[in-house]
DNA sequence: TAGACATCAAACGTCTGATGTCTAAGCTGG
DNA sequence: CCAGCTTAGACATCAGACGTTTGATGTCTA
Protein backbone atom coordinates (compact mmCIF):
# COMPACT_ATOMS: atom_id res chain seq x y z
CA UNK A 1 0.00 0.00 0.00
CA UNK A 2 1.52 2.65 -1.19
CA UNK A 3 -1.22 5.95 -1.17
CA UNK A 4 -2.80 6.30 2.41
CA UNK A 5 -6.10 7.13 0.83
CA UNK A 6 -7.20 9.03 3.94
CA UNK A 7 -10.10 10.78 1.47
CA UNK A 8 -13.04 8.96 1.49
CA UNK A 9 -14.42 7.24 -1.92
CA UNK A 10 -16.62 8.69 -4.36
CA UNK A 11 -20.20 7.98 -4.18
CA UNK A 12 -19.28 7.47 -7.84
CA UNK A 13 -16.84 4.26 -7.20
CA UNK A 14 -19.62 2.84 -5.06
CA UNK A 15 -21.84 3.13 -7.91
CA UNK A 16 -19.37 1.20 -10.00
CA UNK A 17 -18.76 -1.69 -7.36
CA UNK A 18 -21.94 -2.20 -6.82
CA UNK A 19 -22.63 -2.36 -10.90
CA UNK A 20 -19.41 -4.47 -11.56
CA UNK A 21 -20.71 -7.10 -8.35
CA UNK A 22 -23.94 -7.57 -10.19
CA UNK A 23 -21.86 -8.47 -13.40
CA UNK A 24 -19.74 -10.42 -11.74
CA UNK A 25 -22.25 -12.43 -9.39
CA UNK A 26 -24.20 -13.59 -12.42
CA UNK A 27 -26.98 -11.29 -12.01
CA UNK A 28 -26.35 -9.29 -15.06
CA UNK A 29 -25.76 -12.48 -17.88
CA UNK A 30 -23.11 -11.78 -20.59
CA UNK A 31 -24.62 -10.37 -23.02
CA UNK A 32 -28.19 -9.01 -21.65
CA UNK A 33 -29.20 -5.44 -21.21
CA UNK A 34 -29.12 -3.76 -18.38
CA UNK A 35 -31.70 -1.90 -16.83
CA UNK A 36 -31.91 2.24 -18.45
CA UNK A 37 -30.69 4.54 -16.59
CA UNK A 38 -33.32 6.22 -14.85
CA UNK A 39 -34.34 3.16 -13.49
CA UNK A 40 -31.24 2.99 -12.27
CA UNK A 41 -31.05 6.13 -10.69
CA UNK A 42 -34.03 4.90 -8.76
CA UNK A 43 -32.42 1.81 -7.78
CA UNK A 44 -29.15 2.94 -6.86
CA UNK A 45 -30.09 6.41 -5.39
CA UNK A 46 -27.63 8.53 -7.45
CA UNK A 47 -28.50 11.01 -10.32
CA UNK A 48 -27.98 10.95 -13.61
CA UNK A 49 -24.47 11.90 -13.90
CA UNK A 50 -22.90 9.87 -11.13
CA UNK A 51 -24.51 6.92 -12.51
CA UNK A 52 -23.44 8.15 -16.36
CA UNK A 53 -19.30 8.21 -14.38
CA UNK A 54 -20.14 4.50 -13.26
CA UNK A 55 -21.31 2.95 -16.61
CA UNK A 56 -19.12 4.96 -18.56
CA UNK A 57 -16.13 3.63 -16.42
CA UNK A 58 -17.42 -0.07 -16.58
CA UNK A 59 -18.10 0.34 -20.50
CA UNK A 60 -14.21 1.59 -21.16
CA UNK A 61 -12.59 -0.87 -19.53
CA UNK A 62 -14.85 -3.47 -21.64
CA UNK A 63 -17.19 -4.85 -19.23
CA UNK A 64 -20.46 -3.08 -20.64
CA UNK A 65 -21.36 -1.74 -24.05
CA UNK A 66 -23.51 1.18 -24.05
CA UNK A 67 -25.56 1.60 -27.53
CA UNK A 68 -26.54 4.66 -28.05
CA UNK A 69 -30.55 4.71 -28.72
CA UNK A 70 -30.76 1.33 -27.43
CA UNK A 71 -29.48 0.53 -23.79
CA UNK A 72 -26.47 -1.40 -21.98
CA UNK A 73 -25.33 -4.68 -22.27
CA UNK A 74 -23.14 -6.55 -20.55
CA UNK A 75 -19.99 -7.48 -22.82
CA UNK A 76 -17.42 -8.76 -20.15
CA UNK A 77 -17.53 -10.30 -16.73
CA UNK A 78 -14.22 -8.69 -15.84
CA UNK A 79 -11.51 -5.74 -16.54
CA UNK A 80 -9.65 -7.83 -17.62
CA UNK A 81 -11.11 -9.80 -19.75
CA UNK A 82 -12.40 -6.55 -21.57
CA UNK A 83 -8.65 -5.82 -22.03
CA UNK A 84 -8.11 -9.53 -23.58
CA UNK A 85 -10.87 -8.61 -25.74
CA UNK A 86 -8.86 -5.39 -27.15
CA UNK A 87 -6.31 -7.44 -27.28
CA UNK A 88 -7.82 -9.97 -29.57
CA UNK A 89 -8.63 -7.20 -31.22
CA UNK A 90 -5.24 -6.00 -32.32
CA UNK A 91 -2.92 -9.88 -32.94
CA UNK A 92 -3.28 -12.46 -34.52
CA UNK A 93 -4.48 -15.42 -33.16
CA UNK A 94 -0.85 -16.79 -33.32
CA UNK A 95 0.61 -14.19 -31.34
CA UNK A 96 -1.67 -15.00 -28.30
CA UNK A 97 -1.02 -18.57 -28.62
CA UNK A 98 2.60 -17.91 -28.30
CA UNK A 99 1.89 -15.90 -25.25
CA UNK A 100 -1.01 -18.39 -23.95
CA UNK A 101 1.51 -21.05 -24.72
CA UNK A 102 3.99 -19.51 -21.96
CA UNK A 103 1.16 -19.20 -19.08
CA UNK A 104 0.12 -22.52 -19.83
CA UNK A 105 3.91 -24.26 -19.42
CA UNK A 106 4.53 -22.68 -16.31
CA UNK A 107 1.21 -23.38 -15.13
CA UNK A 108 1.71 -27.17 -15.88
CA UNK A 109 5.39 -26.24 -13.49
CA UNK A 110 3.48 -25.02 -10.83
CA UNK A 111 0.78 -27.04 -10.72
CA UNK A 112 3.06 -29.90 -10.58
CA UNK A 113 4.90 -29.10 -7.85
CA UNK A 114 2.13 -27.05 -5.95
CA UNK A 115 -0.86 -29.52 -6.87
CA UNK A 116 -3.18 -31.31 -3.86
CA UNK A 117 -4.85 -34.76 -4.07
CA UNK A 118 -8.33 -32.06 -4.17
CA UNK A 119 -6.77 -30.45 -7.06
CA UNK A 120 -6.02 -33.24 -8.57
CA UNK A 121 -9.64 -35.41 -8.41
CA UNK A 122 -11.18 -31.67 -9.69
CA UNK A 123 -9.20 -31.76 -12.56
CA UNK A 124 -9.94 -35.55 -12.97
CA UNK A 125 -13.92 -34.38 -12.83
CA UNK A 126 -13.74 -31.47 -15.51
CA UNK A 127 -11.97 -33.52 -17.83
CA UNK A 128 -14.63 -36.08 -17.41
CA UNK A 129 -17.51 -33.61 -18.61
CA UNK A 130 -15.33 -32.49 -21.54
CA UNK A 131 -15.44 -36.06 -22.81
CA UNK A 132 -19.21 -36.47 -21.86
CA UNK A 133 -19.65 -33.25 -23.75
CA UNK A 134 -17.00 -34.48 -26.58
CA UNK A 135 -19.74 -37.69 -27.44
CA UNK A 136 -22.67 -35.82 -27.16
CA UNK A 137 -20.99 -33.51 -29.99
CA UNK A 138 -22.33 -30.14 -27.44
CA UNK A 139 -19.75 -28.12 -28.62
CA UNK A 140 -20.31 -25.50 -26.86
CA UNK A 141 -20.13 -27.74 -22.73
CA UNK A 142 -16.86 -28.94 -24.52
CA UNK A 143 -15.00 -25.30 -24.77
CA UNK A 144 -16.58 -24.56 -21.57
CA UNK A 145 -15.45 -27.50 -20.28
CA UNK A 146 -11.98 -27.09 -21.48
CA UNK A 147 -11.26 -23.81 -20.30
CA UNK A 148 -12.95 -24.86 -16.84
CA UNK A 149 -9.65 -27.31 -17.09
CA UNK A 150 -7.51 -25.02 -17.68
CA UNK A 151 -8.56 -22.76 -14.90
CA UNK A 152 -8.15 -25.32 -12.55
CA UNK A 153 -4.83 -26.29 -13.23
CA UNK A 154 -4.05 -22.46 -12.78
CA UNK A 155 -5.93 -22.75 -9.48
CA UNK A 156 -3.79 -25.20 -8.59
CA UNK A 157 -0.21 -23.68 -8.62
CA UNK A 158 -1.44 -21.94 -5.78
CA UNK A 159 -1.30 -19.21 -7.45
CA UNK A 160 -3.77 -16.65 -7.16
CA UNK A 161 -2.74 -13.92 -9.91
CA UNK A 162 -2.27 -16.91 -12.62
CA UNK A 163 -6.07 -18.60 -11.53
CA UNK A 164 -7.24 -14.86 -11.61
CA UNK A 165 -5.38 -14.70 -15.21
CA UNK A 166 -7.21 -17.31 -16.63
CA UNK A 167 -10.43 -16.66 -15.15
CA UNK A 168 -10.78 -13.37 -16.21
CA UNK A 169 -9.64 -14.52 -19.87
CA UNK A 170 -11.79 -17.57 -20.14
CA UNK A 171 -14.96 -15.87 -21.43
CA UNK A 172 -13.19 -14.39 -24.86
CA UNK A 173 -10.87 -17.67 -25.05
CA UNK A 174 -14.43 -19.38 -24.77
CA UNK A 175 -15.27 -17.01 -27.59
CA UNK A 176 -12.64 -17.55 -29.50
CA UNK A 177 -12.93 -21.02 -29.57
CA UNK A 178 -16.43 -20.64 -30.81
CA UNK A 179 -15.61 -18.67 -33.67
CA UNK A 180 -12.91 -21.60 -34.80
CA UNK A 181 -15.59 -23.84 -35.07
CA UNK A 182 -17.58 -21.73 -37.35
CA UNK A 183 -14.37 -22.21 -39.44
CA UNK A 184 -15.44 -25.39 -39.04
CA UNK A 185 -12.37 -26.51 -38.94
CA UNK A 186 -12.60 -28.28 -35.12
CA UNK A 187 -11.18 -31.73 -35.16
CA UNK A 188 -10.24 -33.62 -32.25
CA UNK A 189 -7.02 -32.40 -31.97
CA UNK A 190 -6.43 -31.47 -28.35
CA UNK A 191 -8.91 -34.75 -27.12
CA UNK A 192 -5.83 -36.13 -26.02
CA UNK A 193 -2.78 -34.87 -24.36
CA UNK A 194 -5.30 -33.01 -21.21
CA UNK A 195 -5.08 -36.77 -19.61
CA UNK A 196 -1.32 -36.73 -19.84
CA UNK A 197 -0.80 -33.74 -17.96
CA UNK A 198 -3.52 -34.59 -15.05
CA UNK A 199 -1.23 -37.91 -14.49
CA UNK A 200 2.16 -35.92 -14.67
CA UNK A 201 0.97 -33.12 -12.00
CA UNK A 202 -0.24 -36.29 -9.68
CA UNK A 203 2.85 -37.42 -9.95
CA UNK A 204 4.47 -34.25 -9.11
CA UNK A 205 6.63 -34.42 -12.17
CA UNK A 206 6.79 -30.91 -13.64
CA UNK A 207 8.85 -32.15 -16.64
CA UNK A 208 6.57 -34.34 -18.04
CA UNK A 209 3.92 -31.58 -17.11
CA UNK A 210 5.55 -29.41 -19.44
CA UNK A 211 6.16 -31.63 -21.70
CA UNK A 212 2.65 -32.48 -22.15
CA UNK A 213 1.38 -28.62 -22.48
CA UNK A 214 4.23 -28.48 -25.10
CA UNK A 215 3.19 -30.85 -27.82
CA UNK A 216 -0.71 -30.41 -27.21
CA UNK A 217 0.03 -26.43 -27.74
CA UNK A 218 2.72 -27.02 -30.44
CA UNK A 219 0.17 -29.61 -32.55
CA UNK A 220 -2.45 -26.67 -32.13
CA UNK A 221 -0.54 -23.84 -33.26
CA UNK A 222 0.54 -26.15 -36.51
CA UNK A 223 -3.52 -26.18 -36.95
CA UNK A 224 -3.81 -22.87 -36.78
CA UNK A 225 -1.46 -22.18 -39.33
CA UNK A 226 -2.61 -24.73 -41.27
CA UNK B 1 -10.63 0.64 -36.74
CA UNK B 2 -11.76 -2.68 -36.78
CA UNK B 3 -15.17 -2.56 -35.83
CA UNK B 4 -17.48 -1.00 -38.80
CA UNK B 5 -18.57 1.64 -36.54
CA UNK B 6 -22.31 2.17 -38.42
CA UNK B 7 -22.83 4.09 -35.18
CA UNK B 8 -20.82 7.34 -34.68
CA UNK B 9 -18.08 7.49 -32.09
CA UNK B 10 -19.65 9.47 -28.88
CA UNK B 11 -17.89 12.93 -27.95
CA UNK B 12 -16.52 11.61 -24.36
CA UNK B 13 -14.97 8.77 -26.46
CA UNK B 14 -13.02 11.06 -28.58
CA UNK B 15 -12.35 13.85 -25.91
CA UNK B 16 -11.00 10.18 -23.50
CA UNK B 17 -8.88 9.54 -26.81
CA UNK B 18 -7.16 13.14 -26.58
CA UNK B 19 -6.55 13.07 -23.17
CA UNK B 20 -4.66 9.78 -23.46
CA UNK B 21 -2.75 11.24 -26.21
CA UNK B 22 -1.85 13.95 -24.28
CA UNK B 23 -0.38 11.72 -21.35
CA UNK B 24 1.16 8.89 -24.22
CA UNK B 25 3.19 11.81 -26.06
CA UNK B 26 4.63 13.14 -23.05
CA UNK B 27 2.78 16.61 -23.02
CA UNK B 28 1.48 15.31 -19.51
CA UNK B 29 4.44 13.93 -17.98
CA UNK B 30 4.41 11.62 -15.12
CA UNK B 31 2.71 12.64 -11.65
CA UNK B 32 1.81 15.91 -13.11
CA UNK B 33 -1.26 17.80 -12.45
CA UNK B 34 -2.98 18.18 -15.72
CA UNK B 35 -5.40 21.55 -16.12
CA UNK B 36 -8.27 22.21 -14.34
CA UNK B 37 -11.74 20.73 -15.66
CA UNK B 38 -13.01 24.37 -16.84
CA UNK B 39 -10.05 24.96 -18.48
CA UNK B 40 -9.61 21.72 -19.86
CA UNK B 41 -13.12 22.19 -20.96
CA UNK B 42 -12.96 25.58 -22.87
CA UNK B 43 -9.29 24.29 -25.05
CA UNK B 44 -11.50 21.25 -25.97
CA UNK B 45 -15.11 22.73 -26.52
CA UNK B 46 -17.23 20.00 -24.07
CA UNK B 47 -19.24 20.25 -21.70
CA UNK B 48 -17.86 19.84 -18.03
CA UNK B 49 -20.06 16.06 -18.12
CA UNK B 50 -18.62 15.19 -21.21
CA UNK B 51 -15.10 15.68 -20.02
CA UNK B 52 -15.72 14.35 -16.82
CA UNK B 53 -16.63 11.69 -18.73
CA UNK B 54 -13.49 11.30 -20.10
CA UNK B 55 -11.12 11.74 -17.29
CA UNK B 56 -13.03 9.40 -15.02
CA UNK B 57 -12.51 6.71 -17.78
CA UNK B 58 -8.77 6.95 -17.69
CA UNK B 59 -8.98 7.37 -13.94
CA UNK B 60 -10.73 4.11 -13.37
CA UNK B 61 -7.82 2.57 -15.45
CA UNK B 62 -5.42 3.54 -13.51
CA UNK B 63 -3.78 6.46 -15.81
CA UNK B 64 -5.19 9.24 -13.91
CA UNK B 65 -5.51 10.04 -10.17
CA UNK B 66 -8.39 12.62 -9.47
CA UNK B 67 -8.14 13.59 -5.73
CA UNK B 68 -10.67 16.08 -4.70
CA UNK B 69 -10.20 19.72 -3.86
CA UNK B 70 -6.68 19.08 -5.47
CA UNK B 71 -6.53 18.41 -8.72
CA UNK B 72 -5.99 15.41 -11.13
CA UNK B 73 -2.52 13.81 -12.01
CA UNK B 74 -1.13 11.54 -14.31
CA UNK B 75 -0.05 8.16 -12.28
CA UNK B 76 0.76 5.55 -15.29
CA UNK B 77 1.49 6.38 -19.86
CA UNK B 78 -0.82 3.48 -20.66
CA UNK B 79 -4.21 1.34 -19.71
CA UNK B 80 -1.97 -1.82 -19.56
CA UNK B 81 0.47 -0.19 -16.77
CA UNK B 82 -2.39 0.78 -14.91
CA UNK B 83 -4.26 -2.38 -14.93
CA UNK B 84 -0.12 -3.56 -13.97
CA UNK B 85 -0.60 -0.97 -10.90
CA UNK B 86 -2.88 -2.80 -9.62
CA UNK B 87 -2.10 -6.10 -10.08
CA UNK B 88 0.93 -5.12 -7.71
CA UNK B 89 -1.44 -4.17 -5.32
CA UNK B 90 -3.25 -7.26 -4.61
CA UNK B 91 -0.65 -10.16 -5.44
CA UNK B 92 2.71 -11.11 -3.67
CA UNK B 93 6.42 -10.35 -5.42
CA UNK B 94 6.74 -14.46 -5.42
CA UNK B 95 3.44 -15.02 -7.57
CA UNK B 96 4.45 -11.70 -9.81
CA UNK B 97 7.89 -13.56 -10.40
CA UNK B 98 6.35 -16.54 -11.08
CA UNK B 99 4.12 -15.37 -14.41
CA UNK B 100 6.96 -13.20 -14.97
CA UNK B 101 9.30 -16.23 -15.32
CA UNK B 102 6.72 -17.68 -17.92
CA UNK B 103 6.78 -14.75 -19.98
CA UNK B 104 10.42 -14.70 -19.99
CA UNK B 105 10.90 -18.07 -20.57
CA UNK B 106 8.81 -17.74 -23.66
CA UNK B 107 9.99 -14.72 -25.18
CA UNK B 108 13.97 -16.32 -24.74
CA UNK B 109 12.65 -19.12 -26.63
CA UNK B 110 11.13 -16.92 -29.37
CA UNK B 111 13.60 -14.77 -29.61
CA UNK B 112 16.21 -17.42 -29.89
CA UNK B 113 14.16 -18.53 -32.74
CA UNK B 114 13.16 -15.37 -35.18
CA UNK B 115 15.82 -12.84 -33.53
CA UNK B 116 17.81 -11.27 -36.50
CA UNK B 117 21.74 -9.54 -36.37
CA UNK B 118 20.02 -6.55 -35.67
CA UNK B 119 18.28 -7.59 -32.54
CA UNK B 120 21.58 -9.45 -31.22
CA UNK B 121 23.18 -6.35 -32.13
CA UNK B 122 20.98 -3.77 -29.96
CA UNK B 123 20.37 -6.29 -27.33
CA UNK B 124 24.83 -6.32 -26.88
CA UNK B 125 24.10 -2.35 -27.01
CA UNK B 126 21.41 -2.73 -24.15
CA UNK B 127 23.53 -4.63 -22.25
CA UNK B 128 26.66 -2.31 -22.69
CA UNK B 129 24.74 0.27 -21.27
CA UNK B 130 23.69 -1.88 -18.20
CA UNK B 131 27.15 -2.58 -17.38
CA UNK B 132 28.15 0.96 -17.55
CA UNK B 133 25.44 2.00 -14.98
CA UNK B 134 25.94 -0.93 -12.92
CA UNK B 135 29.71 0.28 -12.57
CA UNK B 136 28.75 3.88 -12.04
CA UNK B 137 26.82 3.02 -9.16
CA UNK B 138 23.87 4.23 -11.15
CA UNK B 139 20.70 2.34 -9.50
CA UNK B 140 18.76 3.74 -11.59
CA UNK B 141 20.18 3.96 -15.31
CA UNK B 142 21.20 -0.20 -14.24
CA UNK B 143 17.38 -0.55 -13.55
CA UNK B 144 15.95 1.40 -16.81
CA UNK B 145 18.61 -0.62 -18.72
CA UNK B 146 18.04 -4.13 -17.64
CA UNK B 147 13.76 -3.52 -18.11
CA UNK B 148 15.00 -2.26 -21.58
CA UNK B 149 17.13 -5.32 -22.02
CA UNK B 150 14.31 -7.56 -21.50
CA UNK B 151 11.92 -5.64 -23.64
CA UNK B 152 14.30 -5.86 -26.25
CA UNK B 153 14.23 -9.64 -25.80
CA UNK B 154 10.76 -9.10 -26.13
CA UNK B 155 10.63 -7.43 -29.50
CA UNK B 156 13.36 -9.50 -31.09
CA UNK B 157 10.60 -12.12 -31.22
CA UNK B 158 8.72 -10.72 -33.77
CA UNK B 159 5.35 -10.95 -31.58
CA UNK B 160 3.92 -7.77 -31.10
CA UNK B 161 1.81 -8.91 -28.62
CA UNK B 162 4.55 -9.62 -25.91
CA UNK B 163 6.67 -6.82 -26.91
CA UNK B 164 3.86 -4.55 -25.59
CA UNK B 165 3.28 -6.29 -23.35
CA UNK B 166 7.05 -5.44 -21.78
CA UNK B 167 6.60 -1.96 -22.85
CA UNK B 168 3.87 -1.35 -20.60
CA UNK B 169 4.49 -3.49 -17.93
CA UNK B 170 8.15 -2.00 -18.04
CA UNK B 171 7.60 1.53 -15.61
CA UNK B 172 5.62 -0.27 -12.45
CA UNK B 173 8.73 -3.28 -12.67
CA UNK B 174 11.15 -0.44 -12.76
CA UNK B 175 9.81 1.36 -9.76
CA UNK B 176 9.66 -2.13 -8.40
CA UNK B 177 13.17 -2.56 -8.79
CA UNK B 178 13.61 0.68 -6.95
CA UNK B 179 11.74 -0.58 -3.71
CA UNK B 180 14.15 -3.58 -3.79
CA UNK B 181 16.75 -1.32 -3.89
CA UNK B 182 15.64 0.42 -1.12
CA UNK B 183 15.46 -2.63 0.61
CA UNK B 184 19.04 -2.52 0.94
CA UNK B 185 19.43 -6.05 -0.64
CA UNK B 186 20.64 -5.85 -3.87
CA UNK B 187 23.71 -7.43 -4.71
CA UNK B 188 24.75 -8.13 -8.00
CA UNK B 189 22.94 -11.41 -8.47
CA UNK B 190 21.60 -10.88 -11.99
CA UNK B 191 24.90 -9.01 -13.15
CA UNK B 192 25.30 -12.39 -15.41
CA UNK B 193 23.56 -14.69 -17.15
CA UNK B 194 21.78 -11.85 -20.06
CA UNK B 195 25.22 -12.72 -21.99
CA UNK B 196 24.18 -15.96 -21.95
CA UNK B 197 20.99 -15.34 -22.93
CA UNK B 198 22.44 -12.98 -26.21
CA UNK B 199 24.84 -15.24 -26.88
CA UNK B 200 21.99 -18.43 -27.32
CA UNK B 201 20.03 -16.00 -28.83
CA UNK B 202 22.96 -15.42 -31.63
CA UNK B 203 23.55 -19.27 -31.55
CA UNK B 204 19.28 -19.48 -32.22
CA UNK B 205 19.61 -22.11 -29.67
CA UNK B 206 16.30 -22.14 -27.97
CA UNK B 207 17.31 -24.61 -25.32
CA UNK B 208 19.84 -22.38 -24.39
CA UNK B 209 18.32 -19.85 -23.75
CA UNK B 210 15.23 -20.85 -21.80
CA UNK B 211 18.05 -22.60 -19.97
CA UNK B 212 19.58 -19.52 -19.03
CA UNK B 213 16.30 -17.77 -18.19
CA UNK B 214 15.81 -19.72 -15.97
CA UNK B 215 19.05 -20.09 -13.85
CA UNK B 216 18.19 -16.36 -13.94
CA UNK B 217 15.15 -15.79 -12.53
CA UNK B 218 15.11 -18.80 -10.44
CA UNK B 219 17.90 -17.64 -8.01
CA UNK B 220 16.19 -14.03 -8.22
CA UNK B 221 12.93 -16.42 -6.95
CA UNK B 222 15.42 -17.65 -4.01
CA UNK B 223 16.79 -14.37 -3.48
CA UNK B 224 13.02 -12.76 -2.95
CA UNK B 225 12.55 -15.88 -0.62
CA UNK B 226 15.66 -14.88 1.45
C1' DT C 1 10.98 33.67 15.39
C1' DA C 2 8.53 29.15 15.13
C1' DG C 3 4.49 26.82 15.45
C1' DA C 4 -0.54 26.52 15.76
C1' DC C 5 -4.84 28.21 14.19
C1' DA C 6 -8.32 30.62 11.14
C1' DT C 7 -9.55 31.89 6.66
C1' DC C 8 -10.04 31.69 1.71
C1' DA C 9 -9.86 30.49 -3.09
C1' DA C 10 -9.53 26.76 -6.18
C1' DA C 11 -10.89 22.28 -7.64
C1' DC C 12 -13.53 18.33 -7.78
C1' DG C 13 -18.36 15.94 -6.47
C1' DT C 14 -23.13 15.86 -7.08
C1' DC C 15 -27.67 17.18 -8.39
C1' DT C 16 -31.31 18.99 -11.50
C1' DG C 17 -33.66 19.98 -15.81
C1' DA C 18 -33.90 20.39 -20.63
C1' DT C 19 -32.98 19.16 -25.31
C1' DG C 20 -30.70 16.61 -29.17
C1' DT C 21 -29.94 12.24 -31.56
C1' DC C 22 -30.09 7.60 -32.47
C1' DT C 23 -32.11 2.75 -32.47
C1' DA C 24 -35.35 -0.81 -32.61
C1' DA C 25 -39.84 -2.06 -32.93
C1' DG C 26 -44.48 -1.33 -34.43
C1' DC C 27 -47.64 0.34 -37.91
C1' DT C 28 -49.36 1.05 -42.47
C1' DG C 29 -50.26 0.76 -47.12
C1' DG C 30 -49.21 -1.67 -51.15
C1' DC D 1 -45.72 -10.64 -47.12
C1' DC D 2 -42.81 -6.83 -47.33
C1' DA D 3 -40.92 -2.09 -47.82
C1' DG D 4 -41.13 2.28 -45.95
C1' DC D 5 -42.65 5.41 -42.40
C1' DT D 6 -43.60 6.59 -37.63
C1' DT D 7 -42.78 6.72 -32.96
C1' DA D 8 -41.56 5.56 -28.18
C1' DG D 9 -37.68 4.69 -25.61
C1' DA D 10 -32.82 5.09 -24.64
C1' DC D 11 -28.52 7.29 -24.48
C1' DA D 12 -25.66 12.02 -25.45
C1' DT D 13 -24.82 16.46 -24.37
C1' DC D 14 -25.34 20.86 -22.56
C1' DA D 15 -26.02 24.46 -18.92
C1' DG D 16 -26.28 26.06 -14.26
C1' DA D 17 -26.04 25.68 -9.35
C1' DC D 18 -24.46 24.31 -4.93
C1' DG D 19 -21.78 21.20 -1.70
C1' DT D 20 -17.35 19.37 0.03
C1' DT D 21 -12.52 18.91 0.31
C1' DT D 22 -7.91 20.44 -0.10
C1' DG D 23 -3.80 23.27 -0.15
C1' DA D 24 -2.12 27.72 0.61
C1' DT D 25 -2.02 32.00 2.85
C1' DG D 26 -2.24 35.03 6.55
C1' DT D 27 -2.51 35.86 11.52
C1' DC D 28 -1.98 35.19 16.25
C1' DT D 29 0.43 33.49 20.24
C1' DA D 30 4.18 31.53 23.08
Amino acid sequence: MTLSTSHRQPLAEEVTAKLRAMIHSGEWQLDQRIPAEPELMAGLGVSRGTLREAIKALAHSGMLEVRRGDGTYVRATSEISGAARRMYQDHTDEHILEVRLGLDTQAARLAARNATADDVTALRAVLAEREVAWHAADFEAWARADWAFHARVAQATGNPLLHELYVSFGDVFHQDLLKQQRKGRMDGLTYEGHGALVDAIEAHDADAAVASVNQNLNSCAEWLRA
